[in-house]
RNA sequence: GUGGGUAUAGCUCAGUUGGCAGAGCACCGGAUUGUGGUUCCGGGUGCCGAGGGUUCGAGCCCCUUUACCCACC
């Protein structure tokens, strides 16, 4: 299902074929969490925006409106109108990021709903349930995101527990999608590696979880706190031992230059909430570097956001126009932010496929990736 | 016209027997990495209506004055 096309050093550039079409790699996904992408967008604004994958959450439709619920009317992609690729994230990293008391044991982990605090259970079996209900075209492994830093003791037992998890998350996502009335019989599954920063478990998992042979193969556990360094020299150690011949996420991450780094060391899929989260505060990223529209000195300025922007937004309105719309609290500011961010984002995983086609990669990097990250 | 009240940050207001000028909101700036959109962190931006007096020292006490508010002629 992955093809490699090209490769520069470690950097691949590839295409990944999907039930619902062809995902050209390195490929940033756009997070859609309960279906929609926060800051007012639809399937429709993706589409404008080049977005070729998006992803949504486990946890969040399950709570809300529930993943039966989604089954009965026809899957994730008719309810949504999106009818490209969709990656659903398993809910491991939503229990270990948003409960509070949480309760893990080998079956699963028992933790309270953010929406209305009842008790809820998930493990392996209900994330692949939920998961092939919602019909999406690649589903994550069920695993246990821990902190860094953790007791080296704690991480081996949780990868030895998320390996374990794994098994099962196979079995029975493959026994969902064998049925008559399966939503999207062609769902893969992603394993996802885990490790904190110690490279020798990192490496350890790795190839426990190669073993299982899974149509791609995802970097968890990272960019949460660690330094950006601690992180590529991680990527480092573990992407040698990841199969060549499938495609790597690298998941929640990241800044602009944390992907073209990451490209550099050998992934090809990326999800970040940050240009949507960062853009309903008013944070824009540029090709000349990150500023924050608020900022009184742009009170006057009739520019756009980004001259070198092709957005819809930067083709039509100015500086002053949506540092007003963001003072004023009105809903078209994050509207106009996360678009323009989204398409950023977008803009900057076809150039880099683009110098990747053109073997000009490296250049590419040493151009953008501090540049990108910069405020200004 | 007479009597009373008020006047302190952009706004609404605290400010003790006279002792370094305060709060909320607004404003200015920062954070945010497999998303609880309303979160978190930092910053006081001031001729204390004006003028004079008492005092070592006045936002506070005294006098004058201005503006606004209330009541009564």
């Amino acid at each position: 299902m992955y093809q490699l096309l090209k490769q520069e050093g470690h950097a691949r550039r590839g295409t990944f074929q999907t039930p619902h079409g062809i995902v050209q790699t390195p490929v940033f996904m756009n997070v859609g969490t309960q279906a929609a992408i926060k800051g007012a967008l639809s399937a429709a604004d993706l589409k404008t925006l080049g977005c070729q994958i998006e992803l949504s959450n486990t946890y969040h439709l399950h709570v809300r409106p529930g993943d039966e619920l989604i089954r009965d009317l026809g899957g994730l992609h008719k309810f949504m109108t999106w009818d490209g690729p969709i990656l659903t994230d398993s809910g491991g990293f939503q229990i270990f990021s948003l409960a509070e008391l949480r309760k893990i044991k080998e079956e699963g982990v028992s933790f309270n709903s953010h929406v209305d605090g009842r008790k809820i259970f998930m493990g392996p079996e209900e994330s692949m349930r939920i998961q092939a209900n919602l019909g999406s075209d690649i589903a994550m492994a069920f695993d246990e995101c821990v902190k860094i830093p953790s007791p080296y003791d704690y991480v081996k037992n949780s990868c030895a527990r998320t390996t374990r998890w794994l098994q099962r998350c196979k079995t029975a996502l493959a026994d969902y999608n064998s049925r008559e009335d399966a939503v999207n019989p062609g769902q893969m599954l992603f394993g996802i590696n885990q490790g904190a920063v110690f490279h020798d478990l990192r490496i350890e998992h790795m190839k426990q979880i190669a073993d299982l042979d899974l149509p791609g193969y995802a970097i968890g556990g990272l960019a949460v706190g660690e330094s950006h360094q601690e992180m590529y020299n991680t990527i480092e150690a573990v992407e040698e031992y990841m199969p060549k011949d499938k495609p790597r996420y690298l998941m929640g991450v990241g800044t602009p230059g944390n992907i073209i780094e990451g490209v550099w060391r050998g992934v090809d899929f990326f999800d970040c909430v940050m240009p949507a989260r960062n853009g309903r505060h008013g944070h824009l990223f540029t090709w000349s570097g990150i500023i924050n529209i608020k900022n009184e000195k742009y009170k006057l300025d009739d520019s756009p956001i980004d001259p070198a922007c092709d957005c819809p937004v930067c083709q039509r309105y100015s500086r002053a126009y949506l540092r007003h719309l963001f003072k004023a609290d009105e809903m078209l500011a994050m509207r106009f932010a996360v678009a323009h961010n989204l398409r950023f984002y977008n803009r900057l995983m076809e150039r880099i496929r683009d110098a990747l086609d053109a073997g000009e990669y490296e250049a590419f990097r040493k151009q953008y990736s501090t540049l990108l990250d910069t405020r200004i």
